[in-house]
DNA sequence: TCATTAACTGTCG
DNA sequence: CGACAGTTAATGA
């Protein structure tokens, strides 16, 4: 409930990872831990950035509104990741909008303070420097898939996504996404990915049931964008 | 239970 | 394939 670095489980996360030392230790007591229900914006892209957030717990999804009005979801974060660094350092204002999908908890850091931070802490430093790399890496592969691929590859390219990043229970995946939301990551519209789901059912390689979402035949999934991933990665 | 929201279907450009 | 309209199902006050 009070959200303190000390009592935090999530090994992955950047701060805690570097709780040891007593800079990062101290800069960790001055951290606001904020609880956001769902569907609530917590970042609008274009306001000044303040600090970057810590997802305690619950999910976050990331965007960005293009020139037509669109959505289009960047990722979805979970317990440990960053939000808002690439409006850190050079650029002013977030470059991006971020919203809670689940009820979270939200741990906020002071850009001043993380200053201080990367100007001492060399280990801690590092280690998000490993972190910006990834995730750019991440971006430019998206970017590539949402140009490459066809609506039924990307919606299924997205529903591995969710398996690998939230993983599956008693045949459900664990994160609930509206069709809305699976579009906005896919880089298509709602209609589309319901169009797509109801064929995958009819094939037998997934369940519905409600919004909730089961993969039954992962390799055929994951054969059918075996293609376009060797091609990305080549 | 009723009203609102989300899921789904058909059609057209 | 995306946009729009219309219908049905789920949700929640």
């Amino acid at each position: 409930m009070d959200g303190s670095c000390e009592i935090c489980k999530n090994d992955s996360c950047l701060i805690k990872k570097n709780l040891s030392n007593s800079i990062v230790a101290n800069v960790a007591q001055h951290k606001k831990v904020m609880r956001v229900q769902k569907n609530r914006q917590f970042i609008i892209e274009g306001t000044l950035v303040q600090g970057l957030f810590f997802v305690f717990d619950g999910v976050t999804k990331i965007s960005k509104t293009n020139f037509n009005g669109k959505e289009q979801i960047l990722r979805f974060s979970k317990q440990g990741e960053t939000i808002g660094y690439r409006g850190f350092g050079n650029s002013k204002e977030y470059q991006i909008d971020a919203f809670s999908v689940t009820d979270a908890t939200l741990c906020f850091f002071s850009s001043d303070r993380l200053e201080d931070l990367f100007t001492n802490v060399p280990l801690m430093t590092y280690d998000f420097m490993r972190f910006y790399a990834e995730e750019l890496s991440n971006s430019e592969t998206k970017v590539q898939k949402i140009a490459q691929m066809t609506v039924r590859e990307k919606v299924i390219d997205s529903l591995l996504y969710i398996y690998r990043k939230f993983g599956q229970t008693n045949d459900f995946l664990k994160l609930n996404l509206s069709r809305k939301d699976i579009a906005g990551y896919a880089g298509t519209n709602e209609e589309q990915v319901i169009r797509v789901l109801s064929s995958l059912e009819k094939e037998g390689v997934i369940s519905k049931k409600g919004k909730k979402i089961g993969l039954l035949k992962l390799q055929d999934l994951k054969a059918e964008i075996e293609e376009h991933n060797y091609y990305l990665s080549s």
